[in-house]
DNA sequence: ATCTATAACGAACGACCGTTCGATGCACCT
DNA sequence: AGGTGCATCGAACGGTCGTTCGTTATAGAT
């Protein structure tokens, strides 16, 4: 019975509209912003009415979460996921470091990377938000450093390496990437960040981690 | 008569006015962005009608404008004029470098950097704005560059130094470590930004560019 | 004393905002 | 055939936005 309402018509509906609706408002909000996301506009571009795109999230706040985590899921699916069956330690933490850059770089999102403009927009506006946004932020920081310490315990990194001071580099030389390219225009921003990437992560390696970075 | 009409009580005034009103809208612009500051808001934080503060500006453009402008005076103010007696090339590259993150760190706007946020606003939004702030901030890049090309003519970096991957560390570092700050709320984050800073000059510096590096 | 120039004001405008509410339509259950 | 649950709609709400306009106050010039 529970199943049945579950299944029903209008609820397999509401959900695919609500997927339609958050696509597009990933894609908005990279570019305006989540307080430039206004309801209107974004009922307008999708041919619905605002009020029922308003039913679907109940307030603008729940809309601006939903369409963070819209955003989570694709950055999962397409930097973490593909990565996890590479090889632990330096090969895997240069998969999600590329995967990341091409994220960026060939990503769908008019205003580029999400996270990017969002962190500046809301990093001075306490609340749900903002939270849920230091949240995603800081576990991704922390999915670098702990791959970078599996390269120190795997002896591919230093165990002198500095791994905040590494994390921050990686993390920066892309955040830098994004801002150039899109401020500036220049694509080869991307190849600036990885050359960045590359020398820092080769400045601490090991015999054995020089031979997972290759010769470039 | 122009000389009088210049300096005529209600000219003056003026000024005076327009000058309080931009000392608050970059502070505020700053942490709720250029278009979050609204001109009824900023009017009420200064005592000021809508319409009375209006009239300095014409439009919410030109404020928004001469907020960025009044931004780069405090810029060059507290970054750039103290740093111009320092002696030219690697010196006056770290007195530039320190005066920035240091303005970033304790600076006075509520918001943290304003053309970090402002960037990352105005990045997707084509206009007067964005060419200004795309002017501004391509001109800082500029300045440090060209301190950079100083440091190698002088022999203080290696002459096989890739200027424009070194402008952009050091860029970065300044950027990531604001980001960080901002939505994480950590102090270090300007120790990691100097670390990192050093580390990419050491790099590249010769035996008198690690003199002037000193030893930390 | 009168005129001029400017700053600042208060009231109002249309547009859009987020939000509420009742009505309508459709697929499924009994 | 009738009832139920849900998605979606249209109209309306109070509020704020940027902007316009006519008015008032005030210091200096004539």
């Amino acid at each position: 019975m529970k199943d049945a309402d579950l299944r029903s018509w209008a609820v397999v509906r509401g959900a695919q509209t609500r997927k339609e609706i958050l696509r597009t408002s990933v894609d908005v909000a990279s570019a305006e912003g989540l307080e430039g996301l206004t309801i209107g506009r974004l009922a307008k571009e999708l041919g619905l009415s605002k009020s029922g795109l308003f039913a679907h999230f109940g307030s603008k706040e729940e809309l601006q979460i939903a369409t963070i985590d819209a955003a989570r899921r694709d950055f999962v699916a397409s930097v973490i996921d593909p990565t996890l069956d590479v090889e632990p330690g330096l090969a895997r933490l240069l998969a999600m470091m590329e995967a990341w850059i091409e994220s960026v770089e060939h990503g769908r999102y008019r205003g580029g990377c999400f996270f990017y403009a969002a962190s500046a927009e809301v990093d001075d506006r306490p609340g749900p938000v903002r939270d849920f946004l230091v949240k995603l932020t800081g576990s991704w920081v922390s999915q670098l450093k702990k791959e970078l310490r599996l390269a120190v315990r795997l002896g591919e990194l230093a165990a002198s390496t500095d791994i905040d001071l590494l994390a921050f580099q990686l993390h920066g030389s892309v955040q830098e990437a994004n801002w150039f390219r899109r401020l500036h225009g220049d694509e080869k921003a991307f190849d600036l960040s990885r050359a960045a990437m590359h020398q820092v992560l080769r400045l601490n390696a090991t015999e054995g981690g020089l031979a997972v970075l290759g010769d470039r």
